[in-house]
DNA sequence: TTATTTTTTGAACATCATTTAGTATCTGTC
DNA sequence: GACAGATACTAAATGATGTTCAAAAAATAA
């Protein structure tokens, strides 16, 4: 019974050909200018054959922003329970890896930001939008953790850990999305990495207990 | 020579109807899901007219944030140049105006924040991209002199005025999508206003000069 | 080899954003 | 007050593109 195995995983494949397919064409293009057929085209496959594997342009968007997430999920959960180095020192390490991620594919971490809007989660299948739900939760824990340690240690203000959480992440895509906008606005250089050292530079202070 | 003065108030005044029309059914549905048709049935007009008004979609959208800017600056400077409140108080001012904003419309300045990205940008007219320039740098200008004064009554950390003024502006936006998306994932309350208290309080904590 | 199931195709369809040819209204002139 | 020209608007046509679907192709089972 090796053909049915074998199938789910030709399966797979072809969903993770159109999905870098379709990396490929929304990051050169955004989301709104990229077209099913260019994706389609790219894959070299019809564009009937995407509708197959993903219910519509949303959804095969979201499935890569969701790969991020758990890209980053994945990283994090490197560090955060490592007992050598403090909350402090593993805020250091969030940051890193949230320029990495910047770094590896900005356009696809721009529109995972530009996602989250309500028409977008409106048109996902609830499955996927299980999925996304799932995998913000997931990055957002892990953040989380660090913040509680940092609380419980008596290294960081007592707020509550979640908000502090959402504050990192805000910060994270504010300026990954305001900076890049400032960027093509008045076609200087990219700002992102020294103004995310510097945001986080200034949170960690302000997370300090006096 | 009064006729022409007239038929350039109708002009305008049938320029805000349009605008009128386009922020309800924006505010209702989203940059995507708003058709032509349906502003112009708001407005009354056929589809054809708002294109007598606004290059295209964009244009019209993107109008609409730079009003938005627009008031965000108007309020801003009712206290930017106040002898009588220190730097920290001005950032306490800052928020109130941000939580302000945000309250009268959420929908059009989350669309705001979503707009400002690299394909909405190509298709602006070279006016209205320099309107919008000019609008977000007034804005910038506004926060960069609160954080400037701070600085230089040694209240602030020395680092460069523009990259903390980009900050506050990020956490805004950051802030307010996040949370906003947030809620709409998990059907949750609107934490907007909670966290952008605590975004603040911990980014002026994070100001002060040790 | 044949029947059945699975996978893919590409043309048809539907939905808009946008353009345009034509119509109505207004303005200035005689 | 009628007429010519300019201005403002409309309704229908056009074109681009997301999505669906009937048919073809390929794979599998009998």
């Amino acid at each position: 019974m090796g053909i049915h195995e074998r199938k789910q995983r030709e399966k797979e494949q072809r969903r993770k050909q159109i999905m870098e397919a379709a990396r490929k064409v929304f990051s050169a293009k955004g989301f709104n200018r990229a077209t099913m057929e260019e994706i389609a085209g790219e894959a070299e496959l019809s564009p009937g054959t995407i509708y197959l594997y993903f219910k519509n342009k949303e959804e095969l968007h979201t499935s890569l922003s969701i790969d991020i997430l758990e890209y980053i999920s994945v990283q994090m959960k490197k560090f955060i329970n490592r007992h050598d180095i403090n909350a402090e020192q593993k805020m250091h390490l969030l940051k890193d890896t949230f320029i990495d991620v910047y770094e590896y594919d900005p356009m696809v971490l721009i529109n995972l930001f530009h996602l989250q809007s309500g028409e977008t989660l409106t048109n996902l299948s609830a499955e996927v939008l299980e999925e996304l739900k799932q995998t913000s939760a997931d990055a957002l824990s892990a953040i989380t953790s660090v913040v509680t340690e940092g609380i419980e240690r008596g290294l960081f203000v007592e707020k509550h850990p979640v908000a502090l959480a959402d504050i990192i992440w805000a910060t994270y895509s504010g300026v990954v999305l305001w900076v890049d906008s400032k960027r093509l606005l008045n076609n200087e250089k990219d700002f992102v990495k020294q103004t995310l050292d510097t945001a986080f530079e200034i949170m960690v202070n302000g997370f300090k207990r006096k």
